[in-house]
DNA sequence: GTGAAAGCGCTAACAC
DNA sequence: GTGTTAGCGCTTTCAC
């Protein structure tokens, strides 16, 4: 593979010379400009990675650790970042932690090995991993959970806020047995919207003891925790679901119950998943500003990178309650 | 940051000593070895990945060109490559070329620059960029689409037979005028489900002029193509839909124009997402192997990777067609 | 404006 | 089994 000594002598110029007319930085004649190019075209010259970013101390790279890269929440996070962090020349690399507070301590490793300029993640939890990060001084932010004991730049939305919005809304409809399937204690997301949906009923003055239930942040650990609320002695007459995957199974086991979501029981999920208006009824949900939080977070890091000594930001954002069929009351009200 | 030298000085050796202690290489004595650890974690170190990977002249990661992020079907692949991949200690970047063959041209640059140890990627089309890995003796496979005029490792789904036996499927239910939606010209999987399409009515001797529409592998395309469909004077009474993202599209399209799914217009989509059998009725499918296309992939990049003289193969993996009631055949006939 | 040369941190001959 | 040392390919002083 040709390296910048083979271009440096097809040009019959220096290797200094070579790197300085193909990066840009001081000025080469324009004759030599040309002349360097043309030798690095026809020799189909590709720049070493590893010797530019050792010499630089520094790769033009940043990590994005997301939690699931199967949930569309996540996914649209990592357009945000993408196209921010591409207009101005960083590559984005796209790690999967999977919810596992292990791979994401190895990918924190990685991107510390590889000198990446900065690292976006959502943090599994109550990981310490992290502080391998601010140790290097290598930039960072999270966003849509913070890290506790961490002063960092963080993106968040109100989620406690939006999950009693959506609690109130059910309150509203008429719904008198409320319950919550939410993600794993420890988990700030799924805390967050636990506690608004506790914030909704004390205000309207509800006790519903026994209906929330925890789980994992997938299909198939709401789908237990929804047969398992619903065939108690007093089921609940509403749901608030933590995400679209716990949407899924939730969907699922009522179609298995034979329960008809919307009428027999009152549904709004967070996240706004495509196929949410398509199923029948359309399920109700809170929308929340993926792209967005990406976007703001790439922001955050960018002006981190440049300067390190910026005071922390937190950054919250509002989500958006889409009010449809699936919580439109219960049967014998409307 | 420490470095390898300050790891050698702490524990007393020299830095060959530290290098094969910690990499395993080498025999080392038992006591060297917990003394060059203890310095090491003593002081956090963490091996400099551009200058391990400018000597070894290859990074231990593979990188992942996916056309589509937010495409379940690609994801799926992801976890397939990830899981292979870190059983044998690699690393998997992803990149998301948004089905734009420059995009994918830059990853693929920054892939040979970086010097990963191999690359798989769906290809947008029929791009050429491909051939400067083949050039510079980068290991690569393809997935879910071949590479026009390139001899290399490729995983495909038969997906023309699959389209084949969904639409004589369409046909056995009573259908008779059976439409398409496909991806766009030249993306090698819309090309063959339109030609499993027609083969199928070949053989059932229909003739369906007017009944296809191409779009891009979009929501807001196949909305678009069904109501075009939809709105003519003998409209389509089936379709066969190229991807997940379109069948959205086009469940959208049925909706404002009041036409009930699996009554009024039969249905079967590519993929099968996890809300297909949550809408109303559920969507029958051709479920495709995306794990296990990423982890074949996986295995055969390994494999390159380790004999680059390897003959290239091709695997071709089969689909499932899921019968739901969205194809249950037309309702007058029932 | 251009070239010579040092050196980023690591691994792998090679010598002992 | 361990140490010495060359060198991977690049960028960047430092001279001129």
């Amino acid at each position: 593979m040709a390296t910048i000594s083979d271009v440096a002598a097809r040009a019959g110029v220096s290797t200094a010379t070579v790197s300085r007319a193909l990066n840009g930085k001081s000025t080469v004649d324009r004759d030599l400009v040309a002349r360097v190019r043309k030798a690095a075209v026809e020799l189909g010259y590709q720049p070493n990675g590893p010797a530019r970013n050792l010499r630089r101390q520094e790769a033009a790279v940043v990590a994005l650790i997301i939690s699931d890269v199967e949930n569309p929440f996540f996914t649209a996070i990592a357009r945000g970042v993408e196209d921010v962090a591409h207009e101005v020349g960083y590559s984005v690399v796209l790690c999967n932690s999977d919810e596992s507070a292990e791979k994401e301590n190895r990918y924190i490793d990685i991107a510390i090995q590889e000198r990446v300029a900065g690292v976006i993640l959502s943090p599994s939890g109550t990981t310490t991993s992290v502080a391998k990060l601010a140790t290097r001084g290598t930039a960072y932010v999270a966003v849509d959970r913070p890290l506790p004991g961490h002063d960092s730049d963080v993106v968040l939305v109100d989620t406690r806020l939006a999950a009693r919005q959506a609690t109130a809304h059910l309150v509203a409809q008429g719904y008198d047995r409320i319950g919550c399937i939410t993600g794993p204690s420890g988990v700030r997301t799924a805390d967050d919207r636990l506690a608004g949906y506790r914030d909704a009923l004390r205000s309207a003055k509800r006790r519903t003891p026994k209906l929330v239930r925890r789980t994992e942040y997938k299909a198939a650990g709401a789908h237990r925790a929804a047969l398992d609320l619903l065939s108690q002695a007093e089921p609940p007459d509403a749901l608030l679901i933590a995400n679209s995957a716990m949407a899924v199974g939730v969907l699922q086991a009522l179609q298995e119950l034979e329960i008809r979501p919307g009428r027999d029981v009152g549904l709004v999920a967070f996240d706004d998943a495509p196929w949410a208006e398509l199923v029948d009824p359309p399920l109700s949900v809170v929308a929340q500003p993926a792209y967005e939080i990406g976007a703001v977070a790439a922001r955050l890091l960018l002006a981190r990178i440049a300067d390190s000594s910026r005071p922390p930001t937190t950054t919250t954002l509002g989500a958006r309650l889409l009010e449809r069929a699936s919580s439109r009351g219960p049967e014998d009200r409307r």
